[in-house]
DNA sequence: ACAAAAGTGTTGCTTTTACACCCATGC
DNA sequence: GCATGGGTGTAAAAGCAACACTTTTGT
């Protein structure tokens, strides 16, 4: 571990900071929300799973450039939604010395991506939020967090459709919903809220397939969402 | 300016990165929201107004800490509202080299504070938002970040509390929420509401001195404010 | 015909907005 | 007595929450 003096405004102070970015990648599947997460291959905390991440490199232009970095070494998966969750320094977080990790909150869709462990990762996989091993250094934490700031962007920002395919029904969109804020939703509220916004667009499509009613399938528009109001208007 | 290669991973990196953490720290003066602001007395940017800040160092536990530091250095208060905000990384934010800075809001209440240069600035003053000099670095950007975080927790997070003295009139705390919303607010709506939430409460005591009615204090209740909903309750 | 999920309206309640005048004090 | 800011109520509109049955398809 390096530890180097250099003089800043005359004084000497030691620089053994490093910075890292992680990132908190989220996807709905069947009924749960999914965390990605990749298994260390060295230590420390070999062969626990973690958070992707990594440190920050010269060739990183932005904080969020590096973070779709980070995660476009462990899947196929470029241009998605990313948002910055909040930076974690605490002294001992790293046992490798003082590390500031800036974490990264990304919602992927999940048949679109394709997994492939980087070199530091001996696994990558998804992992149900509600039945996670023991992660690595505080990414416990960093997950929690994460949790709660999907939770609460859901409600007033369109980060949901970041989740869905381009074409979803409303009772899927109604299901990302129920995953993500745990609990049930009135169905008859929800499709009237959304409708009357005017931000789905019919698509004038069906789904087919299963022994039921066929679904309409509908569009994001982003046009309409940014024309309305900016408070809370997603909650159920 | 170190550039130090060291190895991890087995993986020649080049650690120029350092870390900072700077401070908007807000206070309510007259009828303007103030920010603090030191000039610097060093390069670069010297003689420019900037954010209070500094380096991470290692006797700081944690980034809040450090925050917490750099801001005491400038004034005589400890134990205040601070949380963070956001963290800028851009690669040539800093001309000196790559810096990450972490940013802190911090609220003060104006009458408590006394202004003191730190060893790094030639200058301490308080600038209302709305008429302020050109800052250094990306400091501009991370005060807007800051304005804009302030509107946006003031409508559901009690920490408008944090800019006004212990003991407040109803009018000292809308004109708070005029001030930072930059709008005229209904005074009766406001008066409905905030007496209807229950979290004030009234000290039996009057202002005196005004060529006019005096008004009645309150006082914050935290314990009330805590069995609230957590939806936006401070809307108007 | 039946199982399975899609789709649909109304009512009462709560919250929000808009709006104008009287009150207590110092001078 | 007048100037100054403090303090008060009501009605219309909008938004929210609770509630159960019909429709369309595949088998």
């Amino acid at each position: 571990m390096p530890n180097i003096e250099y003089t800043v405004f005359g004084s000497s102070i030691v620089n053994d900071v490093r910075v890292t970015v992680d990132v908190v990648a989220f996807a709905i599947e069947q009924d749960s929300l999914e965390v990605l997460l990749i298994k260390r291959k060295y230590e420390p905390f070999r062969n626990q799973w973690a958070l992707p991440g990594g440190f920050l490199l010269p060739g990183d232009g932005s904080l969020e450039e590096a973070a779709a970095r980070e995660l476009s070494e462990e899947t196929n998966v470029s241009d998605i939604y990313l948002e910055q969750l909040y930076s974690f320094g605490d002294r001992d977080r790293d046992p490798r010395g003082r590390t500031v990790t800036i974490a990264y909150l990304a919602l992927l869709r999940a048949e679109e991506v394709e997994l492939q462990a980087a070199t530091d990762a001996s696994g990558v996989a998804w992992f149900p939020v509600h039945s996670l091993p023991d992660l690595a250094f505080d990414h416990g934490r960093i997950l929690d967090y994460a949790i709660s700031r999907l939770r609460y962007k859901i409600e007033y920002s369109p980060c949901v459709f970041s989740l869905l395919p381009e074409s979803f029904t409303l009772r899927s969109l109604q299901n990302a919903y129920e995953i993500i804020l745990g609990k049930q939703i009135d169905n008859r509220n929800f499709r009237k809220k959304f409708l009357g916004t005017g931000i789905l667009i019919d698509q004038d499509e069906l789904t087919r397939g299963g022994p039921h009613r066929p679904a309409k399938l509908y569009k994001f528009s982003l046009n309409e969402f940014s024309r309305l109001a900016d408070r809370p208007i997603f909650t159920f």
